[in-house]
DNA sequence: GCATGCTGGATTGTTAACAATATGGGCAGG
DNA sequence: CCTGCCCATATTGTTAACAATCCAGCATGC
């Protein structure tokens, strides 16, 4: 896995951007870059031998996606999503994959659930081997084989933007001791969605985002956020958009 | 409102990029510029007053939200959603919003539902006047607001982009005769939602999102699409991502 | 000793110029 | 008359260089 890295083709013309976009942002939901972290944009156009256009590109899209945030003159870094942004993560995940789950109840889709069985083996798997990082990748795969198996791709590209955001959210806001999502959880929800009771299901996916919700650790938050700085800038980006 | 065309101070050295995008993107849900016209960037770095890059940011901003379509070495357009991507869209309503509407059955906003009801009053207001451009922008600011009445920005980020692509869509399948949403959905919904009814207000929303896309004509597009190019460069697209 | 004001270095933001590529019309050949 | 090739033109993609901006460290004054 993690070819890409190894295809220095000529092909890549045309597609260093997206190339320097999936392995930067692969790299921050894979934990290897922490969050806070510079990225500066010499660095990485020399890590891909191409110019600074090709990264500025990817830069502003990884910030759309709120991956990194873009300072004026001052840089990118790996974001640091504040405590509130997490819970309107998860309560912008309970909205939408509620909703997938009562799509998937509807018409059930031609495969089955049997990828998500498969993903849920891998999950305990990772679990058993002690590879904390993978399982919570597994775990991620989970919630986004369910917006595939939709059939609606809008609905996955959706999905997986909170998706990564959410690792990244809870990656900042260390888990005390809670592994990512209890795959009990997930196996229950297949068992409901097998039996056809749409309330039930959809009950059980809000709930166990609850619980992932209830796993960050409320203090307030250590790091920055009181700075002064930070405080006079806030109060200026009322006026915005 | 849109007080922001007018700010042509000489602060935009570091906003020209975003003036460049909200403008670009509300001439195109506004019905200003068709789908399929040629966005050429030349002609927009000039009638900005800017070099081509900024031009090239907003182009790719609107890229991926969907707006325009990117094709290598021709340049930006327009998009024109096909069929199945309107259905697609449509499908992601229903499964967001419904997540919304439950959301707000569960604890309403402080302001209540008076918001809602003036928007409706406007819409009211510009079907009478027969200004359908303004109706429909009406109607997608009444869903738009109950995404902000949820107070989660991620919600109404989502939303706001899902509604534009909605509305580009809609722009290019013709509706035949039916006028946008029906203000008179839109109040019931109003009614079971004050109601506590929580299953009903849901399943009118994902009724009347129904309703809208059975508004499309479902005849084989008339416009490009069978135009033999567009067939054989979407084959290709199978392999992206 | 501590706070304030400057200067050097580094990094970003932008523009301008160059190379690569696709389109359209003209022309030779069948 | 139609098909296939070729070149002129215009537009995009990329790189390189310049200007603007911000941070770190140091000198200075209280």
């Amino acid at each position: 896995m993690t070819a890409t890295t190894e295809r220095t083709r000529d092909a890549s013309t045309a597609e260093v951007k997206q190339r320097i976009f999936v392995a930067t942002r692969n790299a921050i939901v894979g934990r290897k870059l922490p969050p806070g972290t510079k990225l500066t944009e010499d660095v990485i156009a020399d890590t891909f031998g191409c110019g600074r256009g090709p990264v500025r590109w990817a830069l502003a899209r990884l910030g759309d996606e709120g991956l990194v945030t873009l300072v004026p003159h001052r840089g990118a870094f790996v974001a640091e999503p504040p405590l509130d942004e997490a819970k309107h993560l998860f309560g912008a995940r309970r909205m939408l994959e509620g909703g997938i789950v009562r799509c998937l109840c509807g018409h059930r889709p031609p495969a089955g659930w049997r990828p998500l069985i498969a993903c849920i083996e891998a999950e305990d798997r990772a679990h058993a081997e002690g590879d904390e990082t993978a399982a919570l990748r597994l775990s991620a795969d989970f919630h986004l084989l369910m917006a595939e198996l939709t059939g609606n791709p809008i609905v996955t590209t959706m999905l997986r933007e909170l998706v990564s955001r959410t690792v990244l959210a809870i990656t900042v806001h260390q888990r005390q001791g809670s592994s990512g999502c209890r795959t009990h959880e997930h196996r229950r929800l297949i068992a409901l969605l097998e039996a056809g009771d749409v309330e039930g299901a959809a009950r059980e996916m809000e709930d166990h985002l609850q619980a992932l919700e209830a796993g960050l650790d409320l203090s307030p938050q250590p790091r920055s956020g009181t700075g002064l700085r930070e405080v006079l800038q806030a109060a200026l980006t009322m006026a915005d958009d």
